[in-house]
DNA sequence: TTTTTAATTGACTGGTCAATCAACAAAACA
DNA sequence: TGTTTTGTTGATTGACCAGTCAATTAAAAA
């Protein structure tokens, strides 16, 4: 039981401290110190296990996608119609674990990373491109063109959770949003 | 003709170079060295006109902001029905010059600088309400329920923006973004 | 127990960069 | 002409930080 312990926990809890620290800076702009203060260990330890700030930050955004995924997959595993797997995965990408601040606020700066590191534009790709199969196979039966109406179901899901990124008030609830995206989707399949 | 030309030009220049060298570098990770030398300039200069680094990307905030603007407010003018409104924002914020590499990129990371530099969040709001000001007006007589609608329709814009941004290919081109929009818009308001 | 291996850190280094300043050049003006 | 104003820069400073390393402690193995 407490063979690897003390490594992964403390991956872990590094992983944790650089969303959170992310988050409450608000910009990647957040040195490899301030991480492992918030985890409680020194910054040389961060090194050793992470090599360098950059893998760190991956590391953050993998653990990111990761929620995603499998929030998603958990979800569609119960779906029988293609309703329903619509609806899966629509809330799933509006769960509220994604929806707290920190999260939202690594995911954005996610963004920024993955123009000009190109390991980080790769996993923001593979949750894209699985992101709109998903839909897209949902939709094979329901909409004329599955690819189109997945590609803006997909972008109304970015677009939506960037406002509520920036908002303090006024942006629309979670639950609000994954209602437009499927209103959106009810219109679109006809 | 000539009385405040160096000043102006000067700065300009600077702001100019910002946005460049900004979508350049894919962050805010730039040097005001790197800037004041990609204007031909020396990097004190750019702290004699605009006194720190954040005053400038805020001027260069501001300038990409007031080209949106810009752009709408012309559209708009020729636009007589409901619908030609509609269409002019949508098209204002799909125009060739607002998907230029560099611009989308200083834009995403505007994003990122609104979450933590208070007057950056400012200006993104001030582009936000008016953005959903415009559309919702051009919604009032169409729409069931212009605000939603408007919402909705502004966060595709921005969703749409983003993939274009990570995109270096597959993604819609600009007009294609834009017919998406306009074809979202078409089912919503009946 | 002794030895090996893993975990952990404080101190240091080399480099970077925003911001300042004193000085110089070049117009504009008197 | 000399004098003020405006534009411009090289050099410098002070702070910060990613990454390294040698050394220390604790755990595991022999």
């Amino acid at each position: 039981m407490r063979r690897t312990g003390v490594m992964a926990l403390r991956k872990g809890a590094l992983v944790n401290a650089t969303i959170a620290e992310i988050g409450r800076e608000g910009s990647l702009d957040v040195t490899v110190g301030q991480i492992a203060k918030a985890a409680g260990v020194s910054s040389a330890l961060a090194h050793h296990y992470f090599g360098s700030k950059e893998e760190l930050f991956l590391a953050a955004m993998r653990a990111i996608l990761s929620g995603f995924g499998t929030e998603a997959r958990v979800r569609l595993a119960t779906a029988k119609t293609p309703e329903a797997r619509l609806r899966a995965i629509v809330e799933a990408s509006f769960a509220p674990q994604n929806f707290q601040p920190h999260v939202i606020s690594a995911w954005l700066n996610f963004y920024v990373m993955a123009q000009h590191v190109p390991a980080a534009n790769r996993l923001l790709r593979v949750y894209q491109r699985r992101l709109a199969a998903n839909l897209t196979h949902a939709l094979r039966a329901l909409s004329p063109s599955p690819e189109a109406t997945a590609a803006t179901a997909a972008a109304l899901i970015d677009g939506l959770y960037i406002r509520h990124a920036l908002a303090d008030a006024g942006a629309p609830d979670s639950a609000t949003a994954a209602a437009r995206v499927m209103d959106y989707l009810k219109v679109a399949i006809r």
